[in-house]
DNA sequence: GCCAACGTTGGC
DNA sequence: GCCAACGTTGGC
């Protein structure tokens, strides 16, 4: 069954345009364990909603559809890399990564402060008070929902 | 295993 | 730039 989920990036780092230039893209550095367990939870076709973080407006740009099931993220091995994880190795992985393609670019970015203001998304893991995960599940009725309302807007 | 210190995230 | 919240590290 197709699950849903959302990720995070900063634009200024990989956008959803960089994204649609790039076609199918790792998303690799994830560093941080609950996010790496979904990455693994991840299958293709799965879809996700991609979030601009860090950036005015923060919000859901678009899109995208998981193109490749979770493997070894290699910037983990590399010395040079900024992701680069000491206790990863090749016989271990410790950091995993999936690929993903862009399916839409919304027209509208859906602000965070719109997400926030709906009481049908009181819920969602992404508008909790601390919440920093960067790669998180979405339900099925928010999903649907927030695409209701970007639809008709 | 506890917990203080530190680093990071990310909205504002 | 600020700072609250969170995760990780490392001494004990």
């Amino acid at each position: 069954m197709s699950q849903y989920w959302l990720m995070k990036s900063e634009p200024d780092a990989f956008s959803i345009d960089d994204l649609k230039q790039q076609g199918p893209s790792p998303w690799d550095g994830v560093r941080n364990y609950q996010a790496r367990n979904f990455m693994k939870e991840m299958k293709i076709d799965d879809l996700v909603f991609f979030y601009h973080s860090s950036c005015k407006p923060a919000g859901i740009a678009g899109i995208a559809k998981v193109t490749r099931n979770a493997y070894p993220d290699h910037t983990s091995w590399d010395p040079n890399s900024a992701y680069y994880d000491p206790k990863s190795t090749k016989e271990s992985p410790r950091w995993f990564m999936v690929d993903i393609e862009l399916v839409e670019k919304f027209p509208v970015l859906i602000p965070l402060s719109s997400l926030k203001q709906d009481p049908e998304l009181t819920d969602m893991a992404l508008l909790k008070k601390g919440s920093r995960l960067s790669v998180m599940p979405i339900l099925e009725s928010h999903w649907q929902h927030i695409l209701q309302s970007t639809r008709s807007a």
